[in-house]
DNA sequence: CTGGCTGCAAACCATTTGCATCACC
DNA sequence: GGTGATGCAAATGGTTTGCAGCCAG
């Protein structure tokens, strides 16, 4: 059985450098370190978990270019970009086709858990065009107690 | 028929002060001028535009009163905090009790129109529950474009 | 009186950007 | 070799906070 996932010789990849080359950019080594780390990366990330792990594959790798990198891996559909509100973005790894999404987050300890909820696009664009208007793109989030921060304690500090 | 709203004299603002006389708050010139501000402005505006009307209340108002002041008049229920992810956060005057509602934001002028949606707020009970959490608040966002912006420009520039 | 409030200005902090240099294609 | 990319550091901008004086209760 084949070990993981081979870097740098992934479809995704290939994918991601036509991408890129399509749009008369460059795949350079710190980006393809931000790819692999971005791509890689379990459950939702913020900016700085990436530049510590793209950091781990090319030590160069500045801030810089990952908030310059991360609206071409949206762009590409590597990652997704989940805003719930907090004080920074998260990003997420996309597996494949991704249907849409509620997002469940505890108030508590910020952890997003996501949800099939392919009804609430639909309801969305409902929402939308009794409006008159054309819709983009929509967006459902649940905020709650987890838990275990039920029993840590039932309010904030 | 009555001039539209008496000043400082509403059931609401006896309710706010009684609120914050019950946190061991004062009643301040500055801090009742923000909340005849909030409850009068139309729609939804941003802590600027509260800045704006408030002063123009009490010219002694500063910003960092204006800031000091929007939880206390979020907790009594003066008015409500709209976050669609834009670059600031929107408040808006309650009415009454608020059923649950969603937001349509135009992506082009970032109007926003608020949409009862009452199965909402049942759906995001369920999802929390399904996964053994206590549900505290929901949000359903659609991001789309406005008539007027369609007609402008598809895309952004 | 006195502890909560205020204005002012500086601090925050995630994200963005200017610039000189570097390195894909 | 030319243009896009990079690192660094400084800038941004909405919001927060420290501080010394002020004032509501």
């Amino acid at each position: 059985m084949p070990k993981s996932t081979p870097p740098e010789t992934t479809e995704q990849s290939r994918a991601f450098r036509t991408y890129i080359a399509e749009k008369g950019l460059r795949a350079t080594r710190q980006r393809m370190a931000v790819f692999e780390a971005a791509r890689t990366l379990p459950g939702h990330y913020t900016a700085e978990d990436l530049l510590k792990k793209a950091r781990s594959l090319d030590r160069t790798v500045s801030r810089a270019t990952i908030y310059r990198a991360l609206p071409l891996l949206v762009g590409s559909a590597v990652i997704r970009e989940v805003d719930v509100g907090r004080d920074h973005k998260y990003y997420l790894a996309e597996v494949g086709p991704t249907n849409f999404r509620a997002q469940l987050v505890c108030e508590g300890c910020d952890t997003i858990v996501e949800v099939e909820a392919p009804f609430m696009e639909w309801y969305g664009k409902a929402v939308a065009a009794k409006h008159g208007m054309r819709p983009i793109s929509q967006k459902l989030q649940v905020t709650a107690l987890c838990d275990r921060c039920q029993k840590r304690r039932t309010h904030r500090p």
